[in-house]
DNA sequence: ATACATACCGACCATGCGGTCTGTAAATAC
DNA sequence: GTATTTACAGACCGCATGGTCGGTATGTAT
């Protein structure tokens, strides 16, 4: 066969390209087939339509890349020092394109939630998800940690505030207001300590 | 005259419902005509096309009605309470459907920033506008707060925080992830002062 | 060699969109 | 009373979109 499943990757790949960037309803199937160099036949035996696409795209490629991002500071030994060092590293390493285009899952949550129940399930489970696995790891530490904190809501807390930071980039299309707001960030999560 | 004022202002009020609903791209005229009970003449007789009519909404609509939201309580005696019976309120008397609708300025930046120059010139001068509404009331009482603090920097937090706590209902589809950052940003910002 | 399934091609279609244009009725100017 | 401008009405257009469908080439099974 003429690699089906290569094929299958590639529209995938492309397609999380191009619903980061632009979104789901604004990225157009000719614009995916384009950049694949496939028909639309090729894509429609793939996929059964435009939005089953967008859950493959979800599923298989925003989902573990997203757990494989945030996992590793919150499961440092430390996991303040580790969300500051990732927060920081992003302040530092993401370019302002980046930035600006903000995080995939963040972008569809707002742009998807209302409109589609496919995409808000998936999106609610992701940041469950993510919740529990802050929120568990924070509880880990707690005896070094100040009382009485409500780990879940911490967690929530410190994700919707890093969401919003790179919402708030997008009308200046640059990366000052994103570091300022991580920066306070980090403040706020090293104040949770002892 | 079949009042020409009343008519635009109508179809104002429309488009500023419609489009914090759906988002300004997924807004048709045609859904703004049928619920103005007008025609597509009446509409471009006011407005040269989609764009000017969302210019308009902003600038008419929704930036004084944003700048008479956070006004008041940042300008209270006490910017820090007023701040956070402000938030309280916010998560003790607006509806579901309100809050996971989310704020028309933060949903316009992250539809609209990348796409279009015009409404991010608008959103971008509002987010400083209040920015600086914020840190110059915290400055204010400066003497009442932590040594050391940026102000902007508090100010860009405490928005982004409360931009990103909306984005975040819209998938749970209720209030409960709401009142939950809420919450801590109140405990955040009280924690401010001394 | 034959048969069949898989993988893909690309013309075609219906729909809904923003926008235009011609026509008309109401208000105002003179 | 007439002329002109203002405030609409609504048919129409071009375009891009997601989706369909008949056909074709490439593989595998027998």
């Amino acid at each position: 066969m003429r690699d089906a499943e290569l094929t299958r990757q590639k529209i995938l790949t492309v397609s999380a390209d191009e619903i980061h960037k632009n979104g789901f309803t604004a990225t157009s199937l000719s614009c995916i087939l384009a950049r694949c160099d496939i028909s639309k036949g090729a894509l429609y035996h793939h996929f059964t339509n435009k939005l089953e696409l967008g859950y493959a795209v979800f599923e298989e490629v925003y989902a573990p890349a997203f757990i494989a991002l945030w996992q590793p500071p919150v499961e440092a030994e430390d996991p303040i020092a580790g969300l500051c060092d990732f927060f920081s590293a992003m302040s530092k390493n993401m370019s302002c394109d980046e930035i600006v285009c903000g995080c995939p899952l963040n972008n569809l949550c707002q742009e998807m939630s209302a409109i589609d129940e496919g995409f808000r399930i998936r999106i609610l489970a992701m940041q469950q998800q993510l919740n529990l696995l802050i929120a568990t790891n924070l509880a880990r530490v707690s005896h070094q940690l100040q009382p009485g904190l409500d780990f879940s809501q911490v967690a929530y807390f410190i994700v919707a505030t890093f969401h919003g930071s790179s919402s708030l980039s997008k009308s200046s299309l640059n990366k000052e207001l994103f570091d300022k707001v991580i920066k306070e960030l980090c403040r706020y999560i090293r104040q949770l300590k002892r």
